[in-house]
RNA sequence: GGGCCCGUAGCUCAAUUGGAUAGAGCAUCAGCCUUCUAAGCUGAGGGUUACGCGUUCGAUUCGCGUCGGGCCUACCA
């Protein structure tokens, strides 16, 4: 229908004020009085067609030719814009849609196979995953799944450091505890990882080689054994929230192969990297930065900066086109540096999107929990999960903007899990199921050609216009990377259901109406359980 | 000091990316189950969108300034 409208208004206008190159955009009006599509074109072309708003409204509906069994109503409204109406018809039209289509209504071929990386947690294995590594990934997910469900190829991949300094630490946080379940006595530093589970991998190298690695140095096996462990942790607990990564990267790869190295050396060849100090630096000014950057510490070891050019180099290098990079607040600074570097090496860095997610503050008791994985007082996302359940957990993290900092009441997640907003919308989804079981079971034949045009009260036709926004709304969450505003629509299309649910009765003796009405059922049923299934919740036939 | 994000109902947050009367959920109050799931529905109260200028037909949204909160600002990641 947009596409309809623009079509005629456009001509309408290039007859009234030739030369006119303004393209009129149509939204759905906030107050459904106002219609169902409206246009400011009016008001925008008024100054070049030296017209009044409202009259150059008039004299465009006066000049424009449309379908009266599409378009049941226009009018000129507020400041001048132009409200259209449309008959009952086309939204019947699009429930046929939903119907036909059921699990891929909702999918576009937009972006045609475009290969697509998503870069999420990204958490180093130093530690089990905090809640805040939980909205990164429950974000970069869904992120994931809205972009293949406009035709993008997906990657997910998951990077990590484990060449430096706090995987170092790590390591030798496994030996103390390790000496120490040997009978040292010794003193265990402060900044050192103080949690449980570094004593557990202690032990557990301690089950397995008894006292043999007493002169082990903290980067063997004790780092080894760490990461290992600690991963196979992460993984396990991103899987029970739905997240699984296709490919995995790291750090010491980019040392292996060369790749860290080569950078330096283009970039010297380019005369972008000079030594100053004993240490090596990018012009980092030269591309819109305060001051140059170090890359090569005097120690002779790089700042993370020189390996997260060389990956980000790689992926472009790998192929794909569109690179997301998604980092909590904490790592802000970061991404100007690397995309400075890939201008700098040659590359267009625009491909390259950043969404950076805000905080997440514990609260518990009315307290704030400080998180730090070092200190080992944080709450871990496992906890979390197994407290409340990945259903709450991925919706809590989607239904907010990821600008705002996200207030997690801990003790309201957990005592009051039965009333989180996520149960508002599944139980939508099971009424539905239920009423199907019970058509089911009074012998209502499912086959029976329904007879949309019975549906005419109020709460059949905004829920069927709320059901005919979906395509638009999963394109504009996959253009925009704001997931929560599918959460939003989901939430007012079970609002919407419930209502109708209120006021009319499904299966009744009257045949035809009862098949209309399962017919919306139906509709209903596919998108919330095409949006449930983009959120990666569960869509539950009973509750 | 500089950079990024935020400030909207008592609380947690939305607002179609510049649109018309700023909306939900909790919380408070008043109603609705012999009928397909009451984890639901209906109604009421609650706002100077932190504050001040500016841009224009029109600002919660854009620009500048002030105040307040968070995160960055290393030869840490």
């Amino acid at each position: 229908m947009k596409e309809y409208l623009k079509e005629h208004v456009t001509s309408a206008l290039a007859t009234l004020c030739p030369g006119s190159d303004i393209i009129p955009s149509f939204e759905k009006p906030r107050n459904p009085e106002h219609g169902d599509l409206t246009t400011n074109i009016a008001m925008i072309a008024a100054k070049q067609a030296k017209t009044a708003p409202r009259q150059l409204a008039q004299q465009i509906i006066d000049t424009l030719q449309l379908d009266s069994t599409l378009v049941v109503k226009i009018e000129i409204a507020g400041p001048g814009f132009i409200n259209f109406k449309f008959t009952d018809n086309v939204v019947r039209t699009s429930l046929q849609e939903i119907l036909q289509q059921e699990t891929n209504y909702g999918r576009h071929n937009l972006a045609h196979g475009k290969k697509t990386q998503v870069e999420f947690v990204s958490a180093n294995p130093t530690g089990p995953l905090t809640v805040g590594h939980g909205r990164g990934a429950v974000y970069g997910d869904t992120i994931s799944r809205l972009l293949e469900w406009t035709g993008h190829d997906v990657t997910r991949e998951y990077y990590f450091n484990n060449a430096g300094r706090q995987m170092r630490i790590l390591g030798d946080s496994v030996r103390l505890r390790y000496l120490q379940l040997l009978g040292d006595t010794l003193e265990f530093p402060e900044d050192y990882y103080q949690g449980e589970y570094i004593k557990d991998i202690a032990q557990t190298l301690l089950d397995e080689h008894g006292g043999k690695l007493r002169n082990e140095p903290a980067e063997g096996m004790f780092k080894q054994q760490a990461e290992k462990d600690i991963f196979a942790d992460i993984k396990k607990t991103l899987k029970s929230i739905g997240v699984v990564h296709d490919v995995f990267s790291n750090e010491n790869e980019l040392y292996e192969t060369g790749k860290v190295k080569e950078v330096i050396e283009e970039l010297r060849a380019k005369e972008l990297a000079y030594d100053l100090d004993g240490a090596v630096w990018f012009k980092a000014t030269q591309f819109g930065s305060e001051k140059d950057k170090v890359i090569v510490k005097s120690t002779g070891e790089p700042t993370y900066r020189l390996p997260d050019i060389a990956y980000h180099r790689e992926k472009i290098r790998r192929g794909f086109e569109l690179i997301i990079d998604v980092l909590g607040a904490d790592h802000v600074a970061t991404y100007p540096d690397v995309l400075a570097g890939l201008t700098a090496l040659g590359y267009d860095s625009s491909c390259v999107k950043v969404p950076i997610h805000q905080f997440v503050t514990i609260v518990q008791n009315g307290e704030v929990v400080k998180m730090s994985t070092r200190k080992a007082n944080f709450v871990t996302l496992d906890e979390l999960i197994a407290e409340v359940g990945s259903d709450v957990v991925r919706y809590f993290f989607i239904m907010r903007s990821i600008d705002s900092h996200l207030n997690f009441d801990l003790g309201l997640a957990k005592k009051q899990s039965d009333e989180n907003p996520v149960y508002y919308l599944q139980y939508a989804h099971a009424r539905i199921a239920s009423i199907i079981r019970h058509a089911e079971g009074v012998g209502i034949d499912r086959n029976v050609p329904a007879e949309l045009s019975l549906l005419n009260q109020p709460e059949e036709i905004s829920l069927m216009k709320k059901l005919a926004d979906f395509p638009d709304i999963v394109e504009s969450c996959a253009a925009t990377f704001e997931p929560h505003r599918l959460a939003d629509y989901l939430h007012d299309v079970a609002g919407q259901f419930h209502k109708f649910y209120h006021f009319h009765k499904v299966v009744t003796e009257d045949i035809p109406l009862t098949a209309a009405r399962m017919s919306l059922c139906l509709a209903t049923k596919i998108v919330l359980a095409n949006g449930f299934s983009i959120l990666g919740i569960s869509a539950p036939e009973r509750m």
